[in-house]
DNA sequence: GAAATAGTTCGATACTATCGAACTATTGAA
DNA sequence: TTCAATAGTTCGATAGTATCGAACTATTTC
């Protein structure tokens, strides 16, 4: 594994992040991991999506700051950076969550 | 002004409104319709900003939902959709001009 | 009508997204 | 310890989107 850019708390920028959720197949790889935890790449989005597109939308994640990856063996584990999130845009991931799943 | 597309209430799509607000200029000129309620394009935005772009940004703001604008002679005034995204999102947009504008 | 004003549309260039193919790295077995 | 399988990244080509100046449209005012 590379080195991975990935901002600080202090440097996560509102406009990148909701960029980063505007899109149908990242921001729904965001409410699985706010239901589920953590994923790996390969099942944050279990349908026919080829998995270089799937690669990029969530290194796009990752350097908004949206998620965190953790390496295990060959599996890369990606979870939200919920703590950072909070802090810097209190209720902000929550709030889009919530509205995301109407259920 | 030609005819406008402009989204029903019930076909706000999220991943649209949430891109429309991923970036800096449209973000800004949201958090100022939220505090100043109505404005038109030239003042939507008083930077330096060639005005073919801010068009740009604003029709992209129409088209996802966030905006709704009012012909008043050749004057257009934006205002944000509150209602229509409010019943669609709750809180939704409330909680991003709160943390869009640290204060 | 002509000039001024508010904003849109057009067209060219630059940037970003998608996806198959090739690549890297780790695991597990022969 | 080499080989195959697995998980994911990177590359390269094509398609789509952004930016901004220039031209255009519509409305007001003189």
């Amino acid at each position: 594994m590379k080195i991975i850019y990935r901002p600080e708390r202090d440097s996560l920028e509102l406009p990148g992040i909701l960029y980063a959720l505007g899109d149908p197949v990242r921001l729904t790889i965001v409410t699985r991991l706010a239901s589920k935890g953590e994923l790996t790449c390969g099942i944050a989005y279990p349908d026919l999506i080829p998995k270089s597109t799937l690669s990029h939308h969530l290194k796009i994640l990752r350097e908004a700051g949206v998620i965190h990856v953790r390496q295990q063996g060959r599996e890369y584990h990606n979870s939200l950076r919920r703590d950072d999130l909070e802090a810097r845009f209190p209720g902000l991931l929550r709030t889009i969550v919530d509205v995301a799943v109407p259920r």
